[in-house]
DNA sequence: CTAAAAAAATGATGTATGTCATCTTTCCAT
DNA sequence: ATGGAAAGATGACATACATCATTTTTTTAG
């Protein structure tokens, strides 16, 4: 229901969302009202670009736990994300999942497979309903090719996120699991506010890299030190500072 | 001794190598002679290019253990590896060293922070006596956007790096320290080969993400098992099936 | 609205791995 | 060559966390 609300925002007619979400359309929802776009690499588009932009892509509404490509696949577009939450995934040799992120509105999902030239390292599906646009491998290379800035967005996302994952392989490698699990609470905040993170157990273990188990407890041990209220599926951060203080430095 | 071998191979004479290495001296590697390069981004340069390259670089020697920069500090050029091996690492929160990578000759390293505007997010510091040079900034941005060979590369190699750390973080998360031994013996068998891996078992402990004592005991069960010759500081790989089968599948 | 399935919660138990303390070997500078 | 420092090795011990088994709660589908 709040999800539903939120996507209303991003299409232009209430009339439209409902074709969007009910009866699985793929309706196009233009860029140019595209209220996900301003955080995007295609925020600062002009209206002839958007034109372009427009054309070359689809749109899609996607069920809860779709997936969007599979991990040793080979990838054939990019996915730009509108409304709803995405998780991006490795198995482990026991098919375990690890969480490596987790994607909102406005990011571009799958571009880095595009140029690497190898099959997909990482899988990627659906949290919840999502609105979710694709734009053709050939389309998005030739984008890359004739626009600096996007291309130059393209190049700093990349670099970003691989000094995020340097951080991230250090805190598996050096924190505890109470650590770990403070630190991913402080992201996940940040990427569902103004809502309340809404995971399962087993995708926030995944994310955390723990067990079930294990996490559940220690969601009751945050419950109780008053840094966090539990609303069944949704965890609300009440005291996030001590969450920092907990998660330790960076 | 061996690694004062091949560097020899890296100059034109060996006058130059001695001057080079044991009086500090910054003479000039030229980039055309540079037998490094070939296996580099910039292998397919042209004889104007390379000119070009020339010009715009300084060589220096480095001793063992010294930084190239540090976590932190904001980029002003990029470190091309002619001789010797990095290590990229991270500090967690009581100062352990987290090593992310360990870089060989013909490795650019430090473009990442050039592009994503933030401070490096690693340190890197030579694990060997080394032989590196260094682009300034300007340059190399210049080089990126002038040439589309060596962007392209550049995001290729990006890519690439931002998929094998997903597999590390999995890695990480799910295996046990002798599976992840393994596959670090692996993984630094490629870079040392025809050499033997030449590492502290600090800095192994810290690739692989445990204590050092942890380590030392894993090793002496692989010298048991058949699988690693322990000569002293080198290790020798004896049996890398069964390496790969104590790793586990990837 | 209800039944079945999925998710969440809780307890009992085992173990891989970290920590600390000590000793030995190797390295390196003088 | 030699002595001090760094690296390597080994044992004893503690514990954070995984695993397994069971129960309760929530969600979903018919």
């Amino acid at each position: 229901m709040s999800s539903f609300h939120k996507m209303s925002i991003n299409c232009n007619f209430i009339s439209e969302t409902l074709d969007c979400m009910l009866e699985k359309s793929h309706k196009h929802v233009s860029c140019a009202s595209c209220s996900a776009r301003k955080d995007s690499l295609f925020g600062n588009y002009c209206d002839h670009e958007l034109d372009e932009l427009d054309e070359s892509k689809s749109c899609n509404y996607y069920k809860k736990n779709q997936p969007l490509f599979i991990e040793g696949s080979f990838p054939r577009g990019v996915f730009c994300l509108n409304g709803g939450k995405v998780k991006v995934f490795t198995r482990g040799d026991e098919g375990k999942e690890q969480i490596i992120h987790i994607a909102k509105e406005g990011e571009i999902i799958g571009f880095r497979a595009m140029f690497s030239g190898e099959p997909y390292k990482v899988s990627a599906s659906t949290l919840e309903e999502c609105n979710i646009c694709y734009i053709g491998k050939e389309d998005f290379l030739n984008m890359i090719e004739s626009n600096a800035v996007l291309r130059n967005g393209i190049m700093k996302e990349l670099s970003k996120e691989l000094g995020e994952r340097a951080v991230f392989i250090t805190n598996m490698a050096q924190k505890s699991v109470r650590e770990r699990l403070a630190f991913a609470l402080l992201i996940l905040h940040d990427v569902y506010k103004p809502e309340q993170i809404n995971l399962t157990r087993e995708d926030l273990a995944n994310f955390v890299g723990t067990a079930t188990e294990t996490l559940i407890r220690l969601l009751k041990d945050f419950k109780e030190e008053g840094v966090i209220e539990i609303h069944t599926r949704k965890l609300e951060i009440v005291d996030a500072n001590k969450l920092e203080r907990i998660a330790g430095a960076r």
